[in-house]
RNA sequence: AGUCUCUUAGCUCAGUUGGUAGAGCAUUACCUUGACAAGGUAGGGGUCAGCAGUUCGAGUCUGCUAGAGACUACCA
């Protein structure tokens, strides 16, 4: 951070690609959990990979500043410390302190997200807060709203009575109701049984017997029925139909209103007939629009009930009020039943208080053109493409398809207030500033709208208010941009590449973006979104706080390091959700240490070596020396291959298992001998490998690569990427091996796999025949011409890994009885004699053994070749390659079998 | 109610155009080998949820069934 390696600038060849990701920005009140850490890990790793590959690197930070959430929280902090709410102090005291609040505590996952090692651009941060994205803020309002797109208007909203504010649909969280019932209430019919009403309490039995006296309406919510304007029915309904037009004298109100059709009704559902308050729900509020009905408030905005619900109701809370109507209606008479039953309620997402629908004026955005837009790019390019594309693009798209508009307003005081004013006589005047807006009403007695805008409003701009962009100076010359280095990255930057985010935030945010940018920049805000999964616990279960299973981030940093941490997340499949282990993370602490000691190994005997080579012409060199160089490009390739489609667990499994295999096990085992009697050229040599190595590793785990490629001999900035040339040495800044098929040496992978093979068989002999550990033995090979002059030129090696003082190596075996067997791949034969050690019948056992094997597979084989449709129909290719299979098999197992009879 | 995903070794999970089932952890035996016991070496362990279909061939494609889960809408 401190050598600028994060920011684009570093970047000196001004034809570079330019790349760029902004983060998903957390909450400003929030703390890292291990969602974030997943999404940034992500994000980190291909940030690093870019910024290795020569690409103008941006990863852009910064902070939102979560209107509620914050609110929520200083507000009890003031409680706490002054016993003060924020209408004690009023609006400017509260927001100034809001301000304290965040310059003195928001700066906490700013340091955790440095702890996380993200290449971020810190000179870049942004706050959706600061001035230039308030301004993008305001003029977007602003010209949305001279478009007619957002508007003013009374609707039923979501509204939280315990935050009194609004909340827009995705806010709002169903949840089941721990005790649901449902209320069978009796509504007598005016005029039918005039003169009983008054006894029914006393009588009840009388009213069942005459059923024509009332309708009976089933409800979850009966407190509402003080704001009930009808009753509905279905119009086909055979039961209701004589009562249609009639009126109900509604109980406990003395009002009289209308039983009336609709089609909305089924007769099926509960008893058939449904009370209707439209000022509280909102499909009562459509069916009082089709019937003209009276919409009848009935609470308050803390959901306690007003006076138009009636004296004996008027200050209840509206939990109180239905114990109260319940209990009311019973007295009379009219209650029909209670039943079990099982209801979702909507809850506010922050707070969890139960949503209380309520009639009232808001501001909203009509979302038909913008949706439009966004279809469109999907339809047409098929942008923004998502990984996984199942379920995510059709979920996007159905969603974008049955969009509904947007409440934008939020009764807080925390976060970007409404661009409108208010005239004496309640004329609005929207504007980017006061002085706009009084410049359009010709007064200066304008009162600005006193709610702030969703949090979501500001985020939906994210790609692009950061950059740069708040639509002044297009609007003024017509060009696009806001100054000189802020034009640029606008320019340079926009759109960005991907996006890294969690499926909860799809609706809210993501598609919000799309629209916002395909409206106000012209085109869309990134081509890629990546859908993480959701770490869970080790159950399987959702972390949350309620249910304090959650693991904490910082916790598993500090036990097992950043990069494990990071290796970890990166290694779980894209997008599928992953019960947290620890053991996983232990695994890859493990391969921290191996790095660590590998990489100690290297360094042991490297004195004299102050070069770094450059891979290129292998033709003088070793066999293990062309195989791991060969292993390595492979490697290299498909971890290009592998991150370019976002498969970062894939990317994992090749880097552990290149490192661990292939270099640990096998490479600095050949190349041991070599290394400690100290010839320079072997140590330069898998320095180079090293380092190539850890270059590969870095986007994952920056912290240890950097550490041990600063302790390597002779790095410098020579290594670097020629963008970064001049720079301070650093492995942040040399080439991502990209793998180069020239040095991919088929024929050496294939004459190492013989060598390995041979190693390999023979310490299963050792362990099988309880051979100790320091007792060496003599191997006698039967093989052809070629694979005798790998062995015979690899015989050192050989020697030393099976522990043995002699090989042999001729056409055929002469060996004595006592010998264990064992055959290769290719028509090789192998045995070692066991003289005196040999106990006959465990050698008899173990070859019994792999015949078996070998039979188990050649039944296979015999049966598809045997299978006259599987020869005539499927390619060429694979039938030949079961053949020659099939031949060896014959070869290996016939040879087996002829040692186990010379037991005998 | 609609849409979708998942079910593979004891556990947690990979498996990208259909062609001999993989990893990590756990487990068994052996090992103070000059990088590494948080390690090494060699093993054991799976009729890929079930049924049917397409195909020469299915963990992979189609349908159904059974479990688990996700999202969206509704819920008088």
């Amino acid at each position: 951070e401190a050598n600028g390696f994060f920011t684009p600038e570093i970047n000196q060849n001004p034809a570079a690609e330019p790349f760029s990701i902004v983060i998903p920005p957390p909450n400003v009140t929030g703390t890292l959990h291990m969602g974030h850490a997943l999404q940034h890990t992500l994000m980190d790793v291909l940030t690093r990979w870019k910024r290795m590959l020569g690409f103008r690197t941006l990863f852009l930070v910064g902070v939102d500043h979560a209107g509620i959430s914050t609110q929520l929280m200083v507000t009890r902090q003031l409680k706490k410390d002054e016993h003060k709410t924020p209408q004690d102090v009023g609006r400017e005291v509260f927001t100034a302190k809001v301000w304290d609040w965040k310059n003195k505590y928001g700066g906490e996952i700013t340091q955790q997200i440095r702890r996380e090692g993200l290449s971020v651009d810190w000179t870049r941060e942004r706050f959706t807060m600061e001035e230039n994205l308030s301004r993008a803020v305001r003029e977007v309002f602003v010209r949305l709203y001279e478009e007619g797109w957002i508007y003013r208007g009374t609707r039923i909203v979501n509204w939280c009575p315990r935050d009194k504010t609004v909340l827009s649909d995705l806010e709002v969280k169903e949840e089941k109701a721990k005790d649901g019932k449902l209320y069978y209430l009796r509504y007598p019919i005016a005029g039918v049984g005039e003169g009983e009403k008054g006894r029914g309490g006393e009588n009840p039995q009388s009213e069942i017997r005459n059923p024509q006296s009332y309708i009976t309406v089933a409800t979850t919510r009966p407190e509402t029925m003080l704001g009930d304007t009808a009753v509905a029915v279905n119009p086909e309904d055979e039961r209701y139909k004589d009562l249609i037009g009639k009126t109900i004298a509604l109980p406990l109100t003395g009002r009289e209103i209308p039983i009336v059709a609709d089609e909305y009704v089924e007769s099926n559902f509960g008893t058939g007939a449904v009370k209707i308050t439209p000022a509280h729900d909102a499909n009562d509020w459509e069916i009082g629009e089709r019937h003209g009905l009276e919409k009848l408030v009935v609470m308050n905005d803390d959901a306690t009930m007003n006076s138009a619900a009636g004296e004996a109701f008027a200050g209840l809370d509206r939990f109180e009020a239905r114990t109260k109507v319940v209990e009311e209606f019973e007295a009379l008479g009219l209650l029909e039943k209670i039943e079990d039953y099982d209801v979702t309620l909507p809850h506010c997402e922050r707070c969890k208080t139960v949503i209380e629908p309520l009639l009232s004026e808001q501001w909203f955005v009509k979302m038909d053109e913008m949706r439009d837009l966004a279809l469109t790019l999907m339809r047409e390019e098929n942008l923004p493409r998502f990984f996984p594309e199942v379920p995510h693009k059709k979920v996007y798209t159905t969603w974008l398809e049955n969009l509904r508009d947007w409440t934008i307003s939020r009764q807080l005081w925390w976060g970007h207030q409404i661009p409108a004013w208010y005239d004496k006589d309640g004329q609005v005047y929207v504007a980017r500033t006061k002085e706009e807006a009084v410049a359009s009403a010709e007064t200066t007695d304008l009162t600005q709208d006193p709610d702030v805008l969703d949090t979501w409003f500001s985020s939906a701009l994210w790609p692009f208010s950061t950059l740069g962009w708040t639509g002044e100076e297009e609007r003024e010359t017509g060009r696009r941009g806001d100054g000189e280095t802020d034009k640029s990255d606008l320019d340079v930057f926009y759109p960005t590449d991907v996006l890294v985010t969690g499926r909860d935030i799809i609706f809210l945010w993501v598609s919000r973006m799309v629209m916002t940018g395909l409206k106000f920049m012209g085109e869309r805000p990134f081509d890629d979104v990546i859908i993480h999964g959701t770490v869970l616990d080790k159950n399987g279960q959702r972390m949350s706080k309620t249910k304090s299973n959650g693991i904490d981030p910082l916790d598993v940093f500090a036990t097992y390091g950043v990069d494990a941490t990071r290796m970890t997340l990166a290694g779980s499949a894209t997008g599928i959700d992953f019960a947290w282990r620890d053991e996983r993370v232990e695994s890859f602490r493990n391969f921290s240490n191996k790095i660590w000691n590998a990489t100690r190994f290297c360094l042991m005997n490297s004195d004299g070596t102050t070069n770094i080579s450059l891979l290129a012409n292998t033709a003088n060199l070793s066999l293990p020396d062309k195989w791991i160089i060969s292993r390595l490009n492979k490697t290299a390739k498909a971890v290009n291959r592998a991150l370019g489609t976002y498969q970062f667990h894939e990317a994992v499994q090749l880097l552990y298992h290149f490192f661990w295999d292939d270099f640990c096990d096998w490479y600095i085992e050949l190349k041991k001998d070599e290394i400690t009697a100290g010839d320079a050229t072997a140590s330069a040599f898998i320095l180079t490998i090293l380092e190539q190595a850890l270059r590969l590793l870095h986007p994952f785990m920056p912290f240890l690569t950097e550490e041990l490629w600063q302790k390597l001999p002779g790095v410098s900035n020579a290594l670097h990427n020629s963008a970064y040339a001049s720079s301070e040495q650093t492995i942040m800044l040399t080439t991502f091996p990209t793998g180069d098929d020239s040095l991919i040496d088929e024929q050496a992978e294939s004459a190492m796999a013989s060598v390995i093979e041979l190693i390999t068989k023979i310490r299963n002999i050792r362990a099988e025949m309880n051979i100790k550990a320091g007792d060496r033995v003599s191997i006698h090979i039967a093989a052809d011409n070629a694979m005798r002059t790998v062995l015979a030129s690899n015989e050192a090696q050989i020697k030393k890994l099976a522990r043995a003082d002699k090989i042999v190596l001729a056409n055929s075996l002469d060996v004595p009885k006592a010998s264990a067997r064992a055959v290769l791949t290719g028509n090789a034969e192998i045995a070692v004699p066991l003289e005196g050690l040999i106990d006959f019948e465990m050698e008899r056992a173990r070859l019994q053994g792999q015949i078996e094997k070998l039979d188990l597979e050649l039944q296979r084989l015999n049966g598809q070749l045997s299978n006259a449709n599987f020869v005539e129909k499927a390619p060429k290719e694979k039938v030949d390659e079961l053949r020659d299979r099939k031949g060896e098999i014959d070869n290996q197992a016939a040879t087996l079998r002829q040692n186990l009879e010379a037991l005998n």
